[in-house]
DNA sequence: AACATGAGCAACCGCCGACCG
DNA sequence: TCGGTCGGCGGTTGCTCATGT
């Protein structure tokens, strides 16, 4: 017995949204808020399924998306953001305001891939492809680092821990997802810790250590791509500063 | 003008974890 | 503790449009 259908296919339509679909959502979700996306087709009268719905409001009705073409700066975050996560579209987005995981992914599999591989980079390990084709390595080891992530509830939080590791004899062979097949980080040195809940004891309060963007340590600063204000570090996700001759 | 090819992007699919009874 | 439901995520697909032949 498979797992229940999310929803009733033979009456769903599928593929692309009319204008009509589309004001209908925005209707619903104005006079009623997000939430219950299973109920919210019946609700708001569409022939969709729940989640296409969310997709849609997620990715292209939201009104506070930012449409047109990346910046610069933006485009560098991306990179940065991405040696750091990986493939988690959903985390780096939340560094750029107005941006989605999904138009986010599908920059860097159209856009960022390509401008990497002319550096000479590998997008996948984020590190110089050598003449033989294996990559360089390019991260040396760092001391210990958190992030705090706060998500839109304000009570939870996520806490990215850099750990630094013994340098462990480096696969030659490393998957797409960015991490070996025996589930170790990318980065023979870098292991990111991520786990939810109350800040650590040891989140950082005192003014040395006070929160700051991450867009502001990866170097953008007042830049096109963090768009938050350092006066208010709660609309921002943010993490410890790091110490000098640190680095990410 | 017609067709082939490739790029870009919206949308779908399936899995996973959180939540709740 | 367990099973079902739901929301969210990342990977993938397929459509549309631009460009080349």
């Amino acid at each position: 017995m498979g797992r229940s259908p999310c929803c009733e296919k033979e009456h769903t339509n599928k593929g692309a949204w009319t204008k009509e679909e589309d004001q209908r959502l925005i209707a619903y979700i104005r006079a009623n808020g997000e939430g219950c996306w299973r109920s919210l087709p019946k609700s708001a009268g569409l022939l969709r399924c729940g989640k296409s719905c969310r997709l849609r409001w997620m990715n292209y009705l939201r009104p506070d998306l930012k449409r047109g073409n990346f910046t610069g700066d933006e485009d560098e975050l991306i990179i940065r953001l991405h040696a750091l996560l990986g493939n988690k579209w959903s985390l780096i987005a939340g560094q750029l305001p107005g941006r989605t995981d999904n138009e986010i992914k599908n920059y860097w599999n159209t856009h960022i891939k390509r401008k990497l591989l002319s550096r000479g980079m590998d997008p996948h390990t984020h590190r110089p492809i050598t003449a033989d084709g294996a990559n360089a390595p390019s991260y040396r080891p760092a001391p210990p680092q958190h992030i705090a992530v706060p998500t839109r509830a304000p009570a939870t939080m996520f806490t990215l821990t850099m750990k630094t590791q013994p340098a462990p004899v480096e696969s030659s062979d490393e998957g797409s997802s960015g991490a070996t097949s025996t589930g170790e980080p990318r980065c023979p040195d870098l292991n990111l810790d991520l786990s939810v809940g109350p800040p650590a004891a040891d989140t950082p309060t005192s003014h040395s250590q006070r929160p700051v963007c991450l867009c502001h340590h990866l170097g953008f600063r007042g830049g096109e791509a963090c768009s938050c204000r350092q006066a208010d570090s709660s609309a921002c996700r943010y993490f410890r500063p790091l110490e000098e001759g640190q680095y990410i």
